[in-house]
DNA sequence: CAGAGAAAAATTTGATCATATTGTCTAGGG
DNA sequence: CCCTAGACAATATGATCAAATTTTTCTCTG
């Protein structure tokens, strides 16, 4: 006994512990959200079984939680694909976010730390140079992870999910866009959002980020309405 | 060649259509809906596969399903249980709901048939005889069925799906509170909302379903408060 | 004889299960 | 009190079956 080995939790430990069906979620909402899936394509089991490199079992589980998120469709012919949103949808989507971003930014306004505002600033900071440099990709990410990051502080766990899930929803079609126009361009409502945070004035951020789910919106709406 | 027995879809066909991952979903969904789960109770999927007498891949995704809505829990210990709700959370989905629900009471309002307001009378008239008759079970469906088939002539599919998760996560409270106290005899709210509806007018069809639900979850607050 | 269309075969894809593997909890020995 | 063995439950696999789609073949008409 000169020498403790116990090790309820080896230092080496790290990488094993979730759950492969976690795994499978994770990575294939990501390709939603992100936009590797096309809205309207068609997804097949076995496809994402050999493209990720896991069993059937996890995959199906992954995808029958993202289909109850309705990030996934499946048909009657019981298979699986991205929705293709109309114009009815999108404004149906444009109008639940403005029921519930807002009032979760307002929330967070009343808790986050100065820190946590810091790094806000520096997302929005990268926002910003990869619109400049026109990195789509980079674009989405930072997007979500500003607003994400921001209502994680309002400790309100149910709406946060459903602002989850409207945003899985969006996501693919704000894709499209991108694709189609490139980076938003807009007049930035994240600095305005960031303003109020500072000030502490929970109206102002709720107002700032309902400007920026318009604007956004307004957006996809034109690009919709042309094709 | 005299006679041909092509049968493409037997005459008997009918039966065993839906998937039995869609069968177990309906299946445990009521079960947490109509309160034959209790808030904290733990789920095995044996336990499932036995009582519900289907194999387990179909429990699995079903649970994976109903995680992923909110109406079951999964905790850091891969084990599966009925949430169990406190105030504050409780709060958060009173003001979903009325983020939500009134908003699709005037959308139906606008478009509800006249012969659709009468099924939902006739349905309202059976709650009536259940709260007479302290029947919970039927209360419980009764006026789950009230708001849905309602909620379901708003033609606006994303909001009708987010209703349905909440009312599955408040579900158990609500029926502790009834297990305890018994039918809600509360006015009603429902005969107002009628009157909203044949009248075609959706700012009083909205005002009535909010004012059921600040009725409905003031008095679950009450009774969790008491406990 | 070319081509449209229907039937049939082949292929792809989804659904389900039995089973092996891995991880969690519990109770008794050190 | 900590540790370890074993009981129990969840996870994950690959095989098998069934449904659906695509491709091929064949026939009949113009």
């Amino acid at each position: 006994m000169s020498v403790l080995y116990s090790s309820p939790m080896p230092l080496a430990a790290a990488s094993s512990n979730p759950p492969l069906h976690q795994l499978a979620y994770e990575k294939i909402r990501d390709m939603i959200l992100y936009g590797d899936l096309a809205p309207g394509q068609p997804i097949t089991i076995h496809g994402l079984v050999s493209s990720l490199g896991l069993g059937m079992t996890p995959v199906r589980e992954a995808i029958r939680r993202l289909t109850a998120e309705g990030a996934l469709q499946s048909t009657d012919t019981r298979r699986v694909l991205v929705p293709m949103l109309h114009v009815r949808q999108l404004d149906e989507l444009s109008h639940l976010r403005l029921a519930i971003e807002p009032h979760l930014a307002g929330l967070a306004a009343e808790r986050i730390s100065p820190e946590a505002i810091d790094g806000l600033e520096a997302i929005d900071k990268g926002l910003d140079d990869a619109i400049g440099a026109g990195d789509v990709q980079s674009y989405l990410r930072l997007n979500y992870a500003f607003h994400r990051t921001l209502y994680a502080h309002s400790d309100s766990e149910i709406a946060l999910s459903m602002a989850d899930a409207l945003w899985l929803r969006a996501g693919p079609s704000l894709r499209v866009v991108c694709g189609r126009y490139g980076t938003l361009n807009l007049p930035d409502m994240h600095e305005e959002t960031i303003a109020a945070l500072r000030k502490r004035d929970a109206d102002a951020a709720a107002s700032a980020i309902a400007a920026d789910i318009r604007q956004g919106h307004s957006q996809i709406r034109r690009s919709l309405s042309e094709a």
